[in-house]
DNA sequence: CGTCCATGTCTAC
DNA sequence: TAGACCTGGACGG
């Protein structure tokens, strides 16, 4: 489930269990073998989440991993016998000689050993991560560049140069929340709603890294105490559903850059 | 077993 | 704007 929560979380268990040690890197798949084996018992420095990517820092440069829609980690653990035996699809193994937990990487967009200069031009292209440190700072700055543009804000809200860690599932929450149609053009969007919509993708980003899934229903809507205890059914308002868990109208898929949105007619304006 | 679909992004036409 | 990348889960037979 790869927007920006799952990457961040990854990095905060991946710093815990692996930071400051030396590390064992091998590519079971093969793709990765030989900038594997440049960096196998390396210390590994830190791992840096930016939106959607993963930096992996170590001495002799630094990997690049990007999730894409498939990728995803699966944590391992050492028995008496070893390691276990990885699926041929393992793109990367990442283990602490000291530690008994490791992370196999399979399916990724990108797992790449990168020079300086190739990790500076990616944060170049990625605008401000709102799990980021600079999220809140940086407020006016992305309400400036999306209202001050007749890109329709659902697009916007997408655009990785811009703000970082939305994916679709967010955007299409995130829109419904503000009770705002995908397709207004930015230049036409409240400010006030605007920023209510921003605060709001921080909030529910940091929602979904405390609870490892994209949860968009306040838990009291749906008659729960707290976000653990909502069904896998009711994390969303429109998000691939038939109806609208607000009003029960017809939800509406529309495109947008290729992509389905999802919403709600009734309720969202433009 | 097969087919379809997906929370992402790049690239070629 | 379509295709490519690349893996796995849901679902049908």
């Amino acid at each position: 489930m790869p927007e920006g929560h799952t990457i961040h979380r990854h990095a905060r268990f991946q710093n815990l269990l692996l930071s400051g040690k030396r590390t064992a890197s091998s590519s079971p798949q093969g793709r990765f073998a030989e900038d594997a084996s440049v960096i196998d018992g390396c210390k590994l420095q830190r791992v840096e989440p930016l939106g959607k990517h993963l930096f992996y820092h170590y001495r002799p440069g630094v990997v690049h991993v990007h999730l894409g829609m498939y990728g995803r980690f699966k944590k391992i653990r050492r028995a008496s016998g070893g390691w276990p035996e990885p699926t041929p699809a393992v793109r990367w193994r990442l283990t602490a000689p000291g530690s008994r937990v490791g992370v196999d990487l399979t399916g990724p967009t990108a797992c790449e050993l990168l020079e300086a200069d190739e990790v500076a031009a990616i944060r170049k292209r990625i605008g401000v991560d709102l799990l980021g440190p600079a999220a809140a700072a940086s407020r006016d700055a992305v309400r400036e560049r999306m209202l001050g543009s007749v890109t329709p804000i659902g697009v916007a809200l997408m655009d990785q140069r811009i703000t970082s860690g939305i994916g679709n599932a967010y955007r299409a929450e995130l829109l419904y929340r503000a009770r705002l149609d995908p397709r207004t053009p930015g230049r036409r969007v409240d400010p006030a709603v605007f920023d209510a919509m921003y605060d709001d993708a921080v909030y529910l980003l940091k929602v979904g890294v405390r609870h490892r899934h994209i949860l968009c229903v306040e838990p009291e809507a749906v008659g729960k105490r707290g976000w653990r205890e909502l069904d896998a059914d009711e994390r969303f308002w429109v998000y691939r559903r038939e109806a609208c868990r607000g009003c029960g109208g017809p939800v509406e898929e529309i495109k947008q850059a290729g992509r389905s949105v999802y919403l709600c007619p009734r309720e969202q304006r433009g």
